[in-house]
DNA sequence: CGGCCATTTGACACCTGTCAATGTCTGTGG
DNA sequence: CCACAGACATTGACAGGTGTCAAATGGCCG
């Protein structure tokens, strides 16, 4: 099942950036500690310090904060190709936490192992930086979610966004996509109950918009879906400003 | 009415880093390009690039994102000592807007200039890589308030952690703080309406615990405020780890 | 087959938004 | 000095979205 072709950090920083072979080989060279996580342990616990990131190579994983009422927040799914506690391993401090939804793979890079690869290869810097950043832009879209748009309007951003990052890694499209999210993580992702999640998604599914069922995520009608959740589907694409 | 003093942000900066003087002369020449803004034109728009980072003087901004249908989100407001736009000069994109809340005096600062003041004192990078990750914090500990607090405890939580942040540059304490926002602000930052955060503002006043009027919020029950918001005076302090 | 977990559904309460009107304050111009 | 406009704050009535509680259904696995 695992592959021996590029990763999909790889192939992710190579639509943005055109990184030459030695710098490819040093991303690699990262990528060499596979580690396996199973389901409900978590990689990194808030308050934790002095952790090591991971990029992921295959399976989903949330990151999320918990309030001491016991309710949480999802911050943000990982999926795979992505980095997990970039900024926990530059900062040594972690403010949150991190539960894998799947059993997943992931390589894990030590502070000096990523400094060391931006020495040898000083694009990649750029490319993290760009993908870090991307990230962070990510999150105020969420912020933005949660706060301005309604149950529906949330759902089907969610859904979609989901989708576009994805398709990213080659493991979706506006068909539609794999998703091992239980909707009680949807829920959490987006600030509602589960009952009302539960409501959400029949609305969208009666009206013939996208269907979530059993581990996958289909998209009925693509477009309309885009026009209700006022989707921008470039919105992840930074491109250009890296493209010198 | 300005000050000939150390600027705010080296005050901030040094409450967690100890700068050399030579780093400080650095940090201070950062800030001599001093410029005033007035109320209501936006510093930077939603989707500009190739823009200048400021360090704000005196006065507040806030940085939201307004959607296709008018309503806007406020995404983090800023205060005298913190950045602005810096994510936005490093990589040559801007993804929201940056209004002036009152009448501003900022620092710009271009990219080159930066790079410079990093070269010459390598601890400022760490620096000021610390005060844009405890930016990063406050947004995703906004994303929690938004997806899983009600309107009370949302705005309790948000009071207090200006209260913090404030105190840090010596503009409050737990008396309270001299605060330029309208309702509007807080509606629009809070995920609320503004009929909405009018009700919340009474009911917290006529609990005696915290009272916003005329542009000054006063803590009438600080302790019983932060137990009511589950607030961690201490989340903003990430020290320890730069310490070394 | 018997648990266990996730999903689904209905009833009901309540938090919050919307609409509309009024009050307060400040600055402006006659 | 007063009238007025405009921005912000305040209040009430009402509707609707969403949470909570409770129960039923369905699927998976030991």
């Amino acid at each position: 099942m695992d592959t021996i072709k590029p990763s999909l950090l790889t192939r992710k920083l190579s639509a943005f950036v055109a990184l030459s072979a030695h710098e490819l080989a040093a991303l690699e060279r990262l990528q060499l500690r596979r580690r396996t996580f199973v389901v409900g342990r978590d990689l990194v616990h808030q308050g934790q310090s002095k952790q090591a990131a991971y990029i992921l190579a295959s399976g989903w994983v949330c990151s999320y904060k918990t309030q001491p009422d016991g309710t949480r927040q999802i911050v943000d799914f990982q999926i795979p190709g992505d980095f997990l506690g970039l900024r926990s391993v530059l900062l040594r401090t972690s403010d949150h936490s991190f539960e894998p939804i799947t059993e997943i793979q992931a390589a894990e890079v030590q502070a000096a192992d990523l400094l060391e690869a931006f020495a040898t290869a000083p694009r990649l810097a750029t490319a993290v930086l760009w993908a870090a950043s991307r990230d962070e832009a990510m999150v105020v879209e969420h912020l933005v979610n949660l706060g301005r748009r309604d149950a529906d309007v949330r759902m089907a951003h969610f859904l979609l966004e989901m989708g576009s990052r994805l398709a990213l890694v080659g493991m979706g499209s506006q068909e539609g996509y794999d998703c091992p999210l239980t909707q009680y993580h949807l829920a959490d992702a987006l600030g509602l109950s589960a009952v009302h999640v539960n409501r959400v998604l029949r609305q969208l599914r009666e009206s013939g918009l996208v269907t979530f069922r059993s581990g996958r995520v289909s998209f009925d009608n693509y477009n309309h879906l885009v026009k209700l959740a006022d989707f921008d589907p470039d919105y992840l694409d930074l491109t250009g400003p890296l493209l010198k």
